[in-house]
DNA sequence: GAACACTACATGCAGGCGCATCTAATGCAA
DNA sequence: TTGCATTAGATGCGCCTGCATGTAGTGTTC
């Protein structure tokens, strides 16, 4: 057990998203007028292509249900997405990404995938 | 430029950071009354072995300076780290950790190897 | 040495997060 | 059916963060 190789390899885990993640939400917000979180769910609503249960979301993006909930209201909002009730079980909501909420989505997705590219392109690989 | 190469390493970062954070703060928390932003000021001073500027600390830890201040302000509401002017310069702020302080920090360090450990473990290695 | 640009750190403020809790719907048991 | 434990999602709350700005000290230029 090298104590050495978990520090080394959580400060790089930090290191890059702290500036991934400060790139992030500045480059998304301001050219977009999206946060991190907000890109993050619609990119996932997008890469499913079909409406999802907040659940659903919970498992993929790393937000607790509460912090979820929020930014679902936010995108609800600024109209990026609606919200439904699910009939087959009608405690749970559907999220449903709207046209404007995909117009903006694929004008953000370059934008984030240069902030990436910059920032982990020289990253190494993730198998031993 | 492989896109999704970024991607995968984007979300294995995002997935570690908050496992790693969320873990971090439960045990540090409870268990010593430290959040993580606290225990690595801590553990900065720990491994210099000597007074810090917070400049020097603003470089070593991923917090903004106002945030750095504010952590170092409860450090010091907590009796873990006593500030003193610099005589070199005098807006320059010294940050000296307190016998309390150290104990503190070794108290902590098992607890806090142990989440690294148990999170990154079965890391990639950090070269390509 | 007076004026001014710059740097180090502190602080007001607004926003996002997690935890605890609330409400409503479900489902299982008696 | 009634009663109760459980689950999905929303919300009150306090904390931490970054940004913008304030304050005080430095040093440079004239």
């Amino acid at each position: 057990m090298d104590e050495q190789f978990v520090v080394d390899t959580w400060h790089y885990v930090l290191a890059k998203h702290a500036k991934a993640m400060c790139a992030l939400e500045r480059e998304l917000g301001d050219r977009h007028g999206l946060g991190p979180s907000e890109f993050e769910v619609l990119d996932r609503i997008v890469h499913h292509d079909r409406k999802l249960r907040i659940q659903e979301l919970c498992d993929e993006v790393h937000l607790s249900q509460s912090a979820l909930s929020r930014v679902v209201a936010r995108l609800e909002k600024a109209a990026l997405v609606s919200r439904g009730v699910c009939d087959a079980d009608r405690r749970g909501v559907f999220v449903c990404i709207t046209d404007e909420g995909r117009t903006r989505h694929a004008e953000a997705l370059p934008t984030q995938r240069a902030v990436l590219t910059e920032i982990f392109a020289d990253a190494p690989a993730l198998t031993r």
